[in-house]
RNA sequence: GGGCGGUUAGCUCAGUGGUAGAGCACUGCGCUUACAACGCAGGGGUCGGCGGUUCGAAACCGUCACCGCCCACCA
């Protein structure tokens, strides 16, 4: 690391030291909700790897905390972790090379190494947890680093985990009030199921792959005569077909409507159904209904109101069955089970092969299988197709509320507006109920217990649950009121509910973990609901989704008034990052190489809603920036002398123009688009201040002349503040310079057009001078000459003598930032058009 | 299949009816007492295509193309 960059991270350290033991970003709990601005943050997943993207969300966060600090209001900016959940449970078995065996007792005396390589070891469910709890303890350790590191202004004191107690409490408490309301129930149902997890999924969670498949035609015989020809991707659910089905108007089957079809292979009797939901023309018109295939099986098993002949087990592998009883009903029970009983226990890939080789040797298959490449549904953590497999669950009514829930999403402000559409079309486009229960085991355990019978029979009707003075509970290992632990698993006793919650159903309760809801009402009501969400726009169908949801359902409230919705990161090329791609930008790296002002001012300059480059080059600007504010900074604060108030026509014009500045940029705040805000402030700084006016005024400000002094300093104490909410750090630093006691530049108010001049000629005053300026650069380029060359004279012809005037005014200024000998202005026609100016300019002959 | 964005200089992006812009990259000049981690100057664009509205369109309307994302009952 070169020198001026460790400068630069000293830099960065010193004030990051400054605020935490300064106070600077603490939440005030005297002051009332109107004066208080709330953030709902998102807590980002800790077991996930750091991330550019982390960067530029939470960046964005940030300059719109920062930037209503400055406007006075009290801010409440916590920070939650989100470690609960099926990423840490995989890091764990990565890491340690274990895996949770729920049967196993406790060994409290288990060591395994962090990074151990070999067997994989069972565990207990205890003992798993437990190093659930090491591994997220280091990984919430990096991610404070992170966000510190990039100057996040959070009220660190109010941090949160969503695994930690409070969390539990929260989550426990109000699926309790929902169970009270009816908004909860549990029910056994076909539920899509992720094999490898051997968990149930949500419809959040579920996400299509294109996958290559091959489509097999298979003939049916049909009852009294004749036969049908099926085409299916899956012909391992044959032993499952409950029914075949196709479209009322289909000429080629309309007769065959009320009559069965036999399956083949198994023999099994099945209905031949009409329904519009059939489609002519894919496959052959005609497909069959299998336990379950897919959510348009699930709803035709309901209307048949037949038994499910379930196949598929949770490990996905095949189960067995008694064919001939109940409702595996066959024509011919023997040859059915004799197929069958080859598939049993295979996987889904092998009884698709196998029993395509069955039918083959049946002659029941039509010519060749055709390639089919189709949208396959995955758990999108998940590695093979979801299916769906009959299960006890947990859920929280949605289907009938669709009208009320978008009504609450249109109450928020979305930014930008586009996104509250997706949100809309999301809603208008849930096809279930939300599945709350995971068969997972680092999570927030359901807080019931179900009594068991004296047959020993669970008896899912009689739910107990705990008083909420007790919460939180762990029902796996603390007893229900009434009972004693020795009941458990007894007839006549009780047993817990062995799952845990979605993770998402205890984030869509972020806005109320660390408000102190219920017990502090007080309290609560200061940060609730809150002002902005700001999260990506990959999240809206879940943690936008579920937080309005469980808003509304816990008090009919919104859960925040504004979202902010940030865009992704691509790579420098506009590609998506991924590591097998080795495109992935580390947020470590570039924070090393640029610095942390330079890393926040590229997340500034991406505005909100939309994609951004991970490009070096942006970074490189923003730390150039940061390079010319402290070097600007030590000219103006170099000089020498009482400042007094802007009397020059220069300094007015320049004031007036940086009035103009913080008018545009706060309108810009206003409407969140801090991208447009950076981008007035940086181009007056840039163009007005440092490349015109530095050196236009050096010359009255070397000589002390109060109004330049005064005028200097006030247009840099006014970026610097416009700067601040962009730049903390070196926004600090320059306006701290010199201070025995460093007083924050975050807590100092933010600019108002009114402590500024206005002057009308402000414009008029500025172009001309500059226009001129420019000239007389352009001839010393020419002449290739350096910038310090005499002028021996300059002349500008002018038809508008007022233009001449606004030069006139500023004369001396130029005359000693051109080095100008003779200045001539001349109200005289040369030719050029109308009052155009032409500017003759001619050099010395020597430097001298 | 439906929806939402986007398409402006080699690259990343501003620009919502009035003379096409910035940074980077490129070329030339310059160490000038804030700044060579820099400054100054310069070259570079039929604003995706077509049609329309308008005195005037990068911008508004229509349409098409391409890119990206979201969603959709996987036969």
């Amino acid at each position: 690391m070169s020198k001026k960059s460790q400068d630069l991270h000293e830099m960065e350290e010193r004030w990051r030291a400054f605020w935490l033991e300064d106070g600077t970003y603490l939440y005030d709990s005297s002051r009332g909700r109107d004066e208080t601005f709330v953030v709902d943050t998102p807590p980002p997943t800790v077991s996930g790897s750091l991330h550019i993207g982390h960067v530029f969300s939470f960046t964005h966060t940030d300059l719109i905390v920062r930037y209503k600090r400055m406007q006075g209001l009290n801010i409440y900016y916590p920070m939650g972790w989100d470690d609960n959940g099926l990423p840490t449970e995989r890091r764990v078995q990565n890491v340690f090379g274990v895996r949770c065996d729920p049967r196993l007792p406790y060994d409290p005396d288990l060591k395994v190494e962090f990074g151990r390589e070999g067997d994989v070891i069972p565990i207990s469910r205890k003992n798993f947890i437990e190093l659930c709890d090491i591994v997220v303890q280091e990984d919430e350790q990096k991610f404070l680093e992170l966000f510190q590191r990039i100057g996040l202004s959070c009220d660190w004191n109010q941090m949160y985990a969503t695994i930690d107690e409070r969390s539990r409490y929260v989550s426990q408490l109000s699926f309790l009030n929902l169970l009270d309301k009816g908004q909860a129930d549990h029910r056994e149902a076909p539920t899509m199921w992720d094999v490898d997890f051997q968990s149930a999924v949500a419809q959040a969670e579920v996400e299509d792959r294109d996958k290559d498949g091959m489509f097999h035609k298979i003939r049916f015989e049909v009852e009294g005569g004749g036969d049908l020809v099926i085409a299916t991707t899956r012909p391992e659910l044959l032993p499952a077909c409950i029914a075949v089905v196709a479209h009322p108007d289909d000429e080629r089957y309309k007769d065959l409507f009320g009559k069965k079809a036999i399956t083949p292979l198994f023999k099994a009797p099945v209905p031949i159904i009409a329904d519009e939901k059939a489609e002519p023309d894919k496959g052959t018109g005609i497909l069959m209904v299998c336990t379950f295939g897919d959510a348009t099986d699930v709803e035709w098993w309901r209307q048949l109101g037949v038994p499910a002949r379930e196949v598929i087990g949770r490990d996905g592998r095949i189960l067995s069955a008694e064919w001939g009883e109940g409702p595996w009903e066959s024509n011919d029970p023997g040859s059915a089970q004799a197929h069958y009983d080859k598939l049993v226990g295979s996987s889904i890939n092998q009884a698709r092969k196998s029993v395509v080789e069955l039918l083959e040797a049946d002659g029941a298959t039509v010519g060749e299988p055709e390639h089919i490449r189709r949208p396959v549904k995955f758990f999108e953590k998940g590695d093979r197709p979801l299916e769906f497999v009959v299960s006890r669950q947990w859920f929280i009514p949605v289907m009938d509320k669709k009208k009320e829930l978008i009504e609450q999403g249109r109450k928020v402000e979305w930014h930008p507006a586009m996104f509250l559409k997706r949100y809309v079309d999301w809603v208008e486009g849930l096809n279930q109920d939300w599945c709350v229960s995971r068969q997972r085991y680092f999570g927030v355990p359901i807080p019931v217990w179900y009594e068991i019978d004296s047959e020993g029979n669970i008896v899912y009707d009689k739910v107990l649950v705990p008083k909420k003075a007790d919460l939180p509970i762990d029902p796996s290992s603390d007893a229900p009121e009434g009972f004693t632990e020795d009941q458990r698993g007894k007839p006549g006793g009780f047993t817990g509910d062995p799952d845990v919650f979605d993770t998402w159903a205890t984030s869509a309760l972020t806005p109320r973990i660390p408000s102190g809801w219920p017990d502090e009402m007080e309290r609560h009501l200061k940060v609730y609901p809150t002002d902005l969400r700001p999260q990506a726009h990959d999240i809206i169908r879940t943690w936008a989704f579920v937080t309005i949801t469980r808003s509304y359902l816990e008090d009919g409230s919104i859960p925040w008034h504004h979202a902010a919705i940030s865009g992704f990161v691509l790579d420098p090329d506009r590609k998506k990052m991924s590591k097998s791609k080795g495109n992935v930008v580390l947020p470590t790296d570039v924070l090393d190489e640029y610095g942390a002002d330079a890393v926040r001012y590229w997340s500034a300059s991406g505005r909100l809603g939309l994609d951004a480059a991970a490009d070096p080059n942006v970074f490189k600007e923003g730390k150039r920036l940061v390079t010319k504010i402290r070097n600007a900074a030590r000219l103006i604060q170099g000089y020498e002398g009482e400042g007094g108030p802007p009397t020059h026509p220069l300094d007015l014009a320049l004031l007036s123009r940086l009035r103009h500045v913080v008018q545009e940029a706060t309108d810009a705040w206003e409407s969140w688009t801090h991208s447009i805000a950076l981008e007035r402030v940086e181009t007056w700084f840039w163009s007005d201040l440092t490349d015109n006016y530095l050196e236009l005024s050096k010359s009255r400000a070397y000589a002390g002349d109060p109004s330049a002094l005064g005028t200097l300093r006030t247009a840099l104490d006014v970026v610097l503040r416009l700067f601040a909410p962009i730049v903390p750090f070196v926004a600090e630093e320059v306006w701290n310079a010199g201070a025995d006691e460093p007083s924050s530049i975050h807590r100092a108010s933010w600019p108002k057009p009114d402590e500024l001049p206005e002057s009308e000629n402000a414009n008029a005053t500025f172009h001309n001078v500059v226009e001129v300026l420019t000239e007389v650069r352009r001839a010393k380029s020419e002449a290739k000459v350096s910038i310090k060359w005499p002028v021996e004279r300059l002349t500008v012809y002018c038809n508008a003598p007022d233009r001449l005037e606004f030069v006139r005014s500023v004369s001396a200024d130029l005359i000693a930032a051109g080095n100008i000998k003779n200045l001539e202005l001349k109200a005289e026609d040369k030719g050029q058009n109308e009052d155009d100016f032409l500017i003759e300019v001619q050099l010395a002959e020597s430097q001298e």
